[in-house]
DNA sequence: AGATGTGAAATTCTTCACAGCG
DNA sequence: CGCTGTGAAGAATTTCACATCT
């Protein structure tokens, strides 16, 4: 089965409203309602569920219970797998509030930080590691994902200690594209580009408004 | 000229490392080098660039002070515009540390958040302002961009007085779709997503390897 | 009637490949 | 030569449209 990365953040997605939705009782979803939760077409629903193998049926639509079981057969990591976060800032705080709040599916094991005054203290409940520990602490509890959220200079070396303790994949906010071996996925979040795309669209539009 | 997300992307992406490389000195650039920086490939590149009307010589590339003149026209916003910034939690806070930090292309004309201990603050050198304020203000200051860094439940809500306002474009860092009309233009970052996709990819390579 | 499952078309985006310049 | 500019090919992704089921 091969899932294209469209496709994967679309079934996040799916099961995000699909877990809410059984939270408040409803058992039975068609790909209409589905896609009108969201900005997808009912065509595209069809078509994920269809890639990940699930079938509905005609008069009922999908059941959600069995759509989010296999979801999460899909999406979720072997048991105690999880991530380490590098870097304790601002962003590096937002980024355990959000998980412990949203996320049980894909836990932080640890975060790491190279300030003292962060080192020791437990926050949003994950414990805050000096960054030399990086490796005696993958030794011990091994994770595939490394979340990267320190300052530009950095993330590089950072990087390069986690790929070599076996880390397969990153989610990196540092503005500056990783280096890394062949078999090691990155997944960068830019949020000045992000931000300079936002603004463009929002002349874009109106000059298209204005002209046409 | 219509350009596509993904090609604004990339302009805001070589024009970080363009003025890094002007600051340095360097006065031309082939395309294989400018690709070669980050994850593209030259004729990506040229076809960007010939997007927006600039011309290389084969003999000594692209002038580099000249492209990043063109992609500030292309990408900056009229003078005076800007964005306001919705929730001054961890990830606001962030935010604001980060804008400061990189970023003087596209300014952060105020924070808004409904949380009195916080208002009135200035932080990062933004002025915080109750979320009640903000009908008045973009009265007063017209922002193009709305920065979604609220709750969940709030963020729907804020958008609608934001459309109400004017605003023409989010960056929504809400894990919820943003409803909006036609015409108004929404980036989601959705880092519970993100994350999941990335924790996707890392057996998925890794079963990749092993079966094959 | 109104939904699903899915080939096939359409669209969007990327890469190839090469003429032509300096 | 090696590089640019670009038509054309190719890949990836989305949407259409319809046979089929209930």
């Amino acid at each position: 089965m091969r899932l294209s990365g469209r496709t994967i953040e679309r079934l996040s997605a799916y099961r995000r409203t699909l877990r809410r939705l059984q939270g408040e009782g409803k058992q039975r979803i068609f790909s209409h309602e589905l896609a009108a939760a969201q900005h997808f077409t009912p065509a595209q629903v069809r078509r994920d569920l269809m890639h990940i193998g699930v079938t509905g049926s005609p008069a009922r639509g999908y059941e959600i219970p069995a759509l989010n079981e296999r979801i999460d057969e899909v999406l979720d990591p072997p048991p105690g797998d999880g991530a380490v976060l590098i870097g304790v800032g601002h962003l590096g705080k937002a980024l355990l509030a959000y998980f412990v709040r949203h996320h049980a599916h894909f836990p932080v094991l640890a975060a790491f930080d190279s300030d003292p005054a962060k080192t020791g203290q437990v926050i949003q409940g994950c414990r805050c590691h000096p960054v030399d520990e990086l490796e005696q602490f993958l030794k011990h509890s091994p994770a595939s994902v490394g979340i990267i959220a320190v300052p530009e200079e950095a993330a590089q070396p950072v990087t390069d200690r986690l790929v070599h303790c076996g880390v397969r994949a990153f989610l990196n906010f540092a503005p500056v594209p990783l280096r890394v071996p062949d078999g090691v996925f990155v997944e960068e979040i830019d949020i000045a580009v992000s931000l300079e795309k936002t603004a463009y669209f929002a002349h874009a539009m109106r000059q298209h408004r204005e002209t046409h």
